[in-house]
RNA sequence: GCGCCAGUAGCUCAGCGGAUAGAGCAACGGCCUUCUAAGCCGUGGGUCGCGAGUUCGAUUCUCGCCUGGCGCGCCA
């Protein structure tokens, strides 16, 4: 049930009636409905801007287009007032008995309130974080994993099958740059002298991964006599090693991936190569030079992209090709990529790529997650691996905690670049908005608690929708209807802050329900009503903070 | 030079083409003998970067500027 789209039908609806009654001309059935929030709430619960946007064609003034529609709006029992105002708007308000209905529902479906049933659900691919195996797990890699998670939360709520993925960039320069470092790390542990490689990895994790290879590997070590083996060696044992360490921080941020795909594996299998072919076959790439080129110029891109140097080495790209053309062929009805900052610029290429492999444009989606600005005592933190300087995520969980870091960073829109102060976040952890929505929902847990301590037998089906109708419990009543549509809403457009703007509006109705009335009293029946309607709130809030990945806990 | 993201209250940010632009934090003032005060109520605080255009109507869409951040490898 969403509400929403209820009220664009009914108002659809409406507008067909009128016409068959002659009253509107029928080409304005094919003017859609637009439903709105309006701002003040003296405006209804609901608006469409319908009269204004059809007085052209009907001829009329919106005022009166507007009364006329409102008669036939006034006949759904969902709706209890109609308001035609000023300029045109059609104001609705959703009858207090719909609102009750609805109360006992969301208590009768309980966690699966919210969930909207699809007869089609779409196999979704989702990537997110793939991070190089090159070292810990930066801040951006915890916003993605944060935004990633809860936006395949949101589309599986909304009926969807999600798979979660990771992409291990297994292969190259860097992971050979990783074992060169390692290498000199483990000679200067050795007592020896060694030149560190320019351009390495010089942060203190090279040491303790070096210390730690070094250990468990000393024999493997000592038997590879080549320089050029030992550092592949070295590279293997350290990408196992990260990615372990990745694996475990990732778990602990509640985020758990079903694939992890490794770039080298596509190598070995020979699909890089295949990709290329099949670029080739269908002309879509043509020889430069000795080198190979995509002509992504035909598909929307700025300039054409090298697929094969002219050494034979494919690129990054063809890669990256390869492994989407593997997700295609793994059947995924919608495929969504989110890439850090630093990858925008292959947005264009890829997305070419996509088209001549013959995906449909709308059912490929790269999402930026924007890049994060790491305060620490209102300085910026420079995060740079090879630079050694940089804050991980694991720092980031051990000091303020899996709540706050998730809350924190799908509370604001993942392509806004984001002011993370880690040290506002640990200082005023008692203030932060997490606590307010776990706050709301442990009151309520220690309200059935006192209930139970009471004596009150609770049976929602004795709650009397009389003794709901004030300000406060109507207010709580119509948020709570909203759930399900703002979470479509939130999972069609990606965009799970939304859920957190939503639950701070729900805590603030319910603490402001709480304070003005005693709910447990020696009336029965109002007691029981008040109940119900805490309960109501509790599932809600329970439901939107699981999305964001966030615990409930029933006590503060 | 080109591209991406942003510019809204002191700070961090919400705002799906609509009505008097909001929240959290910060500041100030009230509210606990009674179900959790991690709460509630109130006050102050804004030329929505600037300029045009489209529209009945623009913070929202388009274009052009200005400012900030990032990216512009045949690295991954």
């Amino acid at each position: 049930m969403n509400l929403k789209n209820e009220i664009s039908r009914i108002i659809a609806h409406a507008v067909v009636s009128a016409v068959e009654d002659g009253i509107f001309p029928k080409e304005v059935s094919q003017v859609e409905a637009k439903v709105e929030y309006p701002r003040d709430q003296k405006f209804g619960d609901y608006a469409t801007p319908f009269a204004l946007e059809s007085a052209k064609l009907i001829r009329k003034s919106p005022l009166e287009i507007g009364a006329c529609l409102a008669k036939y709006l006034a006949a759904d029992p969902r709706i209890g007032k109609v308001e035609v105002a000023k300029p045109g708007f059609i104001n609705i308000f959703v009858s207090n008995s719909f609102l009750f209905n609805n109360l006992k529902e969301i208590i009768r479906q309980g966690a699966d309130y919210g969930r909207s049933g699809n007869i089609n659900p779409r196999r979704v691919n989702l990537e997110f974080v793939s991070a190089n195996p090159t070292g810990p797990l930066n801040i951006v890699s915890a916003r993605a994993a944060a935004v990633g998670d809860t936006i395949a939360n949101l589309l599986e709520f909304t009926g969807d099958e999600v798979d979660r993925e990771f992409y291990v960039n297994d292969y190259g320069n860097q992971v050979a740059l990783l074992g060169a470092s390692v290498l000199a790390r483990i000679r200067e542990l050795r007592g020896g002298q060694s030149v560190f490689p320019e351009d390495g990895y010089q942060g203190e994790y090279v040491k303790e991964i070096a210390a730690h290879i070094a250990e468990t590997f000393a024999d493997e070590i000592n038997a590879i006599g080549d320089e050029n083996r030992l550092i592949d060696f070295l590279a293997e044992k350290s990408v196992a090693y990260n990615l372990e360490q990745q694996k475990k921080d990732l778990e602990d941020f509640n985020v758990r991936f079903k694939t992890w795909y490794s770039e080298r594996a596509l190598h070995d299998k020979g699909a890089v190569l295949e990709a290329r072919d099949i670029l080739a076959q269908g002309n879509k790439s043509y020889t430069e030079e000795g080198k190979v080129f995509f002509r992504s110029t035909d598909y929307g891109d700025d300039k054409d992209r090298v697929l094969v140097r002219d050494d034979g080495r494919p690129t990054y790209f063809l890669a990256d090709i390869a492994y989407h053309n593997d997700k295609i062929r793994r059947g995924y009805d919608l495929i969504i990529d989110i890439w850090g900052p630093d990858h925008h610029g292959h947005r264009a290429r890829l997305s070419a790529a996509m088209k001549a492999l013959g995906f449909s444009e709308e059912n490929f989606n790269i999402l930026i997650a924007q890049q994060v600005n790491l305060l620490m005592d209102g300085e910026t933190v420079r995060m740079s691996k090879r630079m050694g300087r940089f804050s991980t995520m694991r720092d980031l969980i051990n000091e303020i905690g899996v709540d706050v870091a998730r809350y924190f960073f799908v509370m604001r829109s993942l392509e806004s670049h984001l002011d993370f102060d880690l040290t506002l976040a640990k200082k005023e952890s008692s203030e932060n908005p997490v606590f307010y929505l776990q706050y709301a929902h442990a009151r309520i847990c220690s309200l059935f608690r006192e209930a139970r301590k009471r004596g009150v037998a609770y049976d929602p089906g004795e709650s009397r929708r009389e003794l709901l109708e004030n300000e406060e419990s109507l207010g709580l009543m119509k948020h709570l209807a909203k759930f399900p549509e703002e979470v479509l809403d939130a999972a069609r457009k990606y965009e799970p802050h939304r859920i957190t703007t939503y639950l701070m509006k729900l805590a603030q109705g319910f603490h402001k329900f709480y304070t003005e009335h005693r709910i447990i009293t020696e009336d029965r029946e109002q007691s029981i009503s008040y109940l119900a309607l805490s309960d109501a709130a509790r599932v809600v809030m329970a439901n939107g903070i699981k999305l964001l990945g966030v615990s409930a806990p029933e006590m503060m």
